[in-house]
This record gives C-alpha cells, sequence and structure tokens, in this order.
RNA sequence: GGCCCCGUAGCUCAGCUGGAUAGAGCAACUGCCUUCUAAGCAGUAGGUCGUACGUUCGAAUCGUACCGGGGUCGCCA
C-alpha cells in the first residue's frame, strides 16, 4: 500500500474511533475529506494532513485540539517516528527511513496497479475533422488530447473504443465536390478561370483534382460514388497525419451511413411525443439583417425550455438535416451500444451547441443510465519569432499540422498539446521546441530518462527482479532521495486524477517534476563524490541504482500512455 | 447585448479541486566540467495572485459585481 492509502486509513479509522467515543452523528462526515501530502518543506515532516482542521467543527473542538487527539493514536504506529502538530492545525509525520524503503519495494513489485474504478465501458469521440481538407494545429491538439485521454482511461482498467465522426453528407460536400470538378474541367480542358466565391480555396483541393487525372480520369461526375472517392481520398490523408501523430481510431462513423430516412423519421417522431421540437418559424438572429431575414416555416428544437437563447433549427427549409439533428442521431446510436460514458472532445469554436445537444440527448433518454461529457480545446496560436502566425482558412492558405509535425516531430506536439489545460490557449512557439535545452520539457524529461539508463548500463550490474527482492535498501537516507521516493508513490495517484477530472496535463507536469528532483539528485553528486550514484560502496551503489531504475520505469511508463518516445541514450 | 473561458514574477506557465512564508522554466546576475551524459546542477533577485466586496478558523482556489483579453451567438461548418 502507498504511503496516501496507509495513513488515509490510518487516520479514518481514528476518527472513527474518536467519533464513536463521542456520539456524533457519522452522515456528518461524508461530505467532507481530508488531504495527505507530500510536505514541501523538511521542517513539516514527510507527509501532513490536513485533517483536524477538516473535522475540528465536527467534534466542536479547535483544530489544535483535535489534532491533539488523533496525534495521541497516530503516534501508537509503528511505521511512524514521530508526528507533530503545527500553528493553524496541521499534524506532520515523519516516518522511519525503513518505511520509504518499503514503499520503494512495493513499488518494485507491482505489475498491474489496481486503480479501484469501477470498469467503464467509454466511447471517445475526437478528431472529426471534416473531410474537405487537410488538419490544421487546432485539430491536432484535440486528436493529442483525445488520444492520451483515452490512453488514460485505459490505464485505470477502463474499456475506451477510440471514435472518429465523419462528416461525409451535406452542404459541404456537395461544395467540395463542386470545388473538385470546377479544377477537374479547368485542367481538362485548360482553361483560367477565377475560384468562384462559394467554393473551397487552397492548393491541397487542386492538388487533389491533378492526381485523379493523373491516377484516372474516369470518375464519374455529380453523383454519389464521386463524392464517396473524394471523401476516401482525403480522409486517407487526414489519416495519415494521424497516423504519423500515433492515433488510430477503433472505429470511422460515416454520417451518410448514419442518417437514413427511417431514422430521421423515428427521431422527429420522438422529439414531437416529448413535445422538444415543432414545425415552427425562428425569431431572426441578433446579427442578422431585418431586410435579409426571411421567416419560413421549418423543424426546431425547442432550446428556449434548456436555457438557449432561441430555438434551433433541425431541418433546413430545404429538407436536408442540420448538423444538430444528425449528431443527435449518431449520439442516439453511441447509446444504442450501451456505453457508460459519452466522451467528447470538440474546438471551443462548438462551445454554444454543447448545451444544445446534451439536453436533446439527456431529454430523449431519460430512463438511460449513462454519462455524456464534452471536453472543449482552446486555441492553439502558432508563434514564430514572437509573432503569431496568420491563418486564414478562408484563403485556404494555412499552416497544416503536416508541416508542423516535420518541424518540431511527433515528440514536442503530442507533449505540447496535452500539457496545458484544454480550457487555456496555447502560444506555440517553434522557436522554443526546437532548442535541446531545459526550455523544452520534452528534451528535459528524455534526458533525465536517458540519464537513468546511461548510468545502470555504466554500472555494470545487472538488476533483475530476484536479486532486487533481496537487496537491503536501508543506505538510501539522502534528503533527496527520500523525495525521489515519495514522488514516485505519487505516480498512481497522479494518473487517478488525470482520468478522473480528464486532465491529461497532471502527468507532463508530474513528468516534469520527477525529472527535476532526478537531475538535482544527480547533481549532488557533481558537488561531492560521495553523493554519487555509482560510489566504492558496493551496498550504497546497488540501492541507489534500484532508485535510478524505479525513477527510469516510471518514466518510461508515462512516456508510453502519452505515447512519446523514451530514447536509451541521447 | 446574452452565454462561456482566461487574467498568478518582465515573459511562458504550475498550484494536487479551501490550507502553512504562492512555486517552476526563460530572461538577468553569481558559482560548478582532470567528474556516473554540463542537453545538467547549485545560488541571488523578482509578487497587492486583474479590482472590490462577501462566505470562514483560513481564499490564488468558493460566491457576487466590475475591469481587461479571447471565443461564440443562422437553416454557417
Amino acid at each position: 500500500m502507498f504511503f496516501q492509502e496507509f495513513l488515509k486509513e490510518k487516520l479514518t479509522a481514528i476518527l472513527e474511533k474518536l467519533i464513536s467515543k463521542k456520539n456524533i452523528d457519522l452522515l456528518k462526515q461524508n461530505d467532507l475529506k481530508f488531504n495527505v501530502e507530500i510536505s514541501q518543506k523538511k521542517e513539516f515532516g514527510d507527509v501532513s494532513t490536513n485533517i483536524a482542521m477538516v473535522y475540528s467543527k465536527v467534534f466542536d473542538l479547535s483544530p489544535i485540539e483535535l489534532a491533539e487527539q488523533i496525534n495521541n493514536e497516530l503516534e501508537k504506529t509503528n511505521e511512524i517516528e514521530k508526528s507533530e502538530i503545527l500553528k493553524p492545525g496541521f499534524i506532520n509525520i515523519f516516518f522511519f527511513d525503513k518505511f520509504w524503503h518499503d514503499q520503494l519495494f512495493f513499488l518494485m513489485g507491482i505489475s498491474n496497479y489496481e486503480y479501484g474504478f469501477k470498469k467503464k465501458n467509454i466511447c471517445l469521440e475526437y478528431v472529426s475533422a471534416n473531410p474537405t481538407g487537410l488538419m490544421h494545429i487546432g485539430h491536432a491538439r484535440g486528436a493529442v488530447f483525445g488520444d492520451t485521454l483515452a490512453s488514460i482511461l485505459e490505464e485505470v482498467g477502463y474499456e475506451v473504443n477510440r471514435e472518429y465522426y465523419i462528416n461525409d453528407a451535406g452542404e459541404q460536400i456537395n461544395k467540395l465536390e463542386r470545388t473538385i470538378s470546377f479544377y477537374l474541367e479547368q485542367e481538362n480542358n485548360n482553361k483560367k478561370k477565377e475560384l468562384p466565391d462559394d467554393l473551397y480555396p487552397g492548393s491541397y483541393l487542386k492538388d487533389i483534382s491533378k492526381n485523379i487525372l493523373k491516377t484516372n480520369n474516369e470518375y464519374p461526375k455529380n453523383n454519389e460514388e464521386f463524392k464517396d472517392k473524394i471523401v476516401e481520398i482525403i480522409m486517407k490523408d487526414i489519416k495519415k497525419d494521424l497516423k504519423k501523430l500515433k492515433i488510430n481510431h477503433d472505429s470511422y462513423i460515416s454520417e451518410k451511413m448514419i442518417a437514413t430516412k427511417d431514422r430521421v423519421e423515428r427521431l422527429k417522431k420522438r422529439l414531437i411525443d416529448l413535445n422538444i421540437a415543432y414545425y415552427g418559424y425562428q425569431e431572426k438572429p441578433k446579427n442578422v439583417d431585418a431586410n435579409k431575414w426571411e421567416k419560413k416555416k421549418h423543424f426546431l428544437f425547442s432550446s428556449k425550455k434548456f436555457g438557449d437563447d432561441s430555438d434551433r433549427a433541425l431541418i433546413k427549409t430545404n429538407n436536408e438535416l442540420t448538423y444538430f439533428m444528425s449528431d443527435i442521431i449518431y449520439h442516439q446510436e453511441k447509446l444504442e451500444k450501451k456505453y457508460d460514458l459519452l466522451i467528447n472532445i470538440w474546438g471551443v469554436d462548438h462551445f454554444g451547441y454543447v448545451k444544445r445537444l446534451k439536453s436533446a440527448i439527456y431529454a430523449i433518454n431519460p430512463s438511460k443510465k449513462f454519462d455524456f461529457e464534452i471536453k472543449l480545446t482552446s486555441l492553439v496560436n502558432l508563434m514564430k519569432n514572437n509573432e503569431k502566425i496568420k491563418m486564414s482558412k478562408r484563403s485556404g492558405n494555412y499552416v497544416t499540422l503536416r508541416d508542423v509535425m516535420n518541424e518540431v516531430g511527433t515528440d514536442v506536439l503530442r507533449f505540447m498539446m496535452i500539457s496545458r489545460n484544454c480550457d487555456k490557449k496555447i502560444d506555440f512557439d517553434f522557436e522554443i521546441f526546437l532548442q535541446k535545452n531545459k526550455d523544452n520539457p520534452v528534451f528535459y524529461v528524455q534526458y533525465a530518462y536517458a540519464r537513468c539508463r546511461s548510468i545502470l548500463k555504466t554500472s555494470g550490474y545487472d538488476l533483475d527482479k530476484k536479486k532486487l527482492k533481496d537487496l537491503d535498501l536501508s543506505y538510501l537516507i539522502l534528503d533527496d532521495e527520500k523525495l525521489l521516493i515519495k514522488n514516485l508513490c505519487n505516480f498512481y495517484s497522479v494518473v487517478k486524477n488525470a482520468a478522473l477530472f480528464l486532465e491529461p496535463h497532471r502527468i507532463t507536469n508530474y513528468l516534469y517534476d520527477l525529472s527535476k528532483i532526478f537531475h538535482s539528485y544527480w547533481g549532488l553528486g557533481n558537488q561531492n563524490k560521495t553523493m554519487r550514484i555509482i560510489v566504492d560502496d558496493k551496498n550504497i551503489t546497488l540501492s541507489r541504482l534500484v532508485l535510478v531504475k524505479i525513477v527510469s520505469d516510471i518514466i518510461k511508463k508515462s512516456l508510453k500512455i502519452l505515447k512519446i518516445n523514451c530514447p536509451e541514450s541521447m
């Protein structure tokens, strides 16, 4: 058991004992939670807890008084050398060194850590970039975020299906087809017309047309088959980029296949029955000129009932489905597959959509048990020399994900895209991530690992498992060694929280911190030869090597979850 | 205007979801390579946590209002 669990168990037992003495209502304590954390300072002991401050009211005591009562019990614990009470009511705990050595043994023995989550079947939808062009840096953020999240959720024991929803129907695909056809026409007849405003600009689609001509000029025009072909070509390119980013989806769901007439009719009926959709007139949007506004009757969702500003269209006046409508169908389809949890990763620009879709889905399935989370990823600004690189999708000239990957590599890209909480914008500066120094966190972490491996190699010892169990670790007595052990013990709870809060950046932060502590430990050897890892004394050397090995194991495991390379030497 | 996100050192950001004297990196200054990887380490300096109230033993963290920045608000995609 890790120290956090060990102490929480201990403290809870003490609390219960004190409560039973006093006949205090147990219910009261349920909504209170106390912390056990690594002390920030040496004088605060190894570990601190705020338990007395959290519960002082329940006991009608001052925090200090309660701390004293708890501490009287706590001090009886064999593993604890001493524990002290400080100012507002913290209890600072000092363990015997052996306790930490045992923690290291425990860490060593873990092959499959049991996170203690109830099994869940999760559908995680991410990327879902429209097949009308290449992906850009914004897509990369959602892609890496979603993919890493999936790995984290799998790590803690969930079943995760990685899904890509292909918007291969509707007006945008018609537009795509018209664009390609336009270029084909130009190429075929050697014309040089300007591209009409209502088509997709940019060299990418032009190149596709050229390729189509080169490989096969008998593609049928203006029909479904042709559209399918174009979507297929673009999806192939998107998948190619994703693969380079180490992203492989388990399933690709086609909007076209899902939004069948039959389903549309059934959903319409259901919505009307539930009294949350109707044929009617939409109010004039605030940012549309009054004289340009034409009132037309069509099928609307009663979003106002769910706190929206106005009711939103489900079916257009020309009888085509809106994205909203086909999205509802798509999510209904997901729920039929018996997922316990749906997670969608969208760009923030879809923010206005969240409430609508959630309320619709929950309203249609009142008796089903499931959770539906939508995480929004904020903007990514590409920077060079401290200046934003202007991106204009309108002109079709934008920096593609491909370009960025080629420049900085997938490791840097993956690390950066998740190292910040998803609701914060990222200024992605090329210069920094081309550097190979501390400013570049990826290299800093990889370098820590490479140093670990290097020293294990040069030591000449073969640390296989059987030998490790018989080792005497009592030579690990330096503060930095204990600090390393404590942080290693934290690894699993970091992963656990990353999964719980859907926040992968907790792992990159952890990795940076752990690397920092390790580099610092390493640096001790430069100041003082007796503090090197390899020293004259065989026992000390072996103990330290074990510690280093576990540091390297944890870094490797973390990087594996993040799908970032972990070079043995640099 | 409505809704949402952000505001922490000169710059880029952490802050374990209410705890102790708010932490890192960069930039600046000072030390450390006859040395297990100096792609590194150690140190100095740098703060009214946007502002103001409020909640309580205790607030960067929670609430309200305001200020500043961004996003979004069509049958767009």
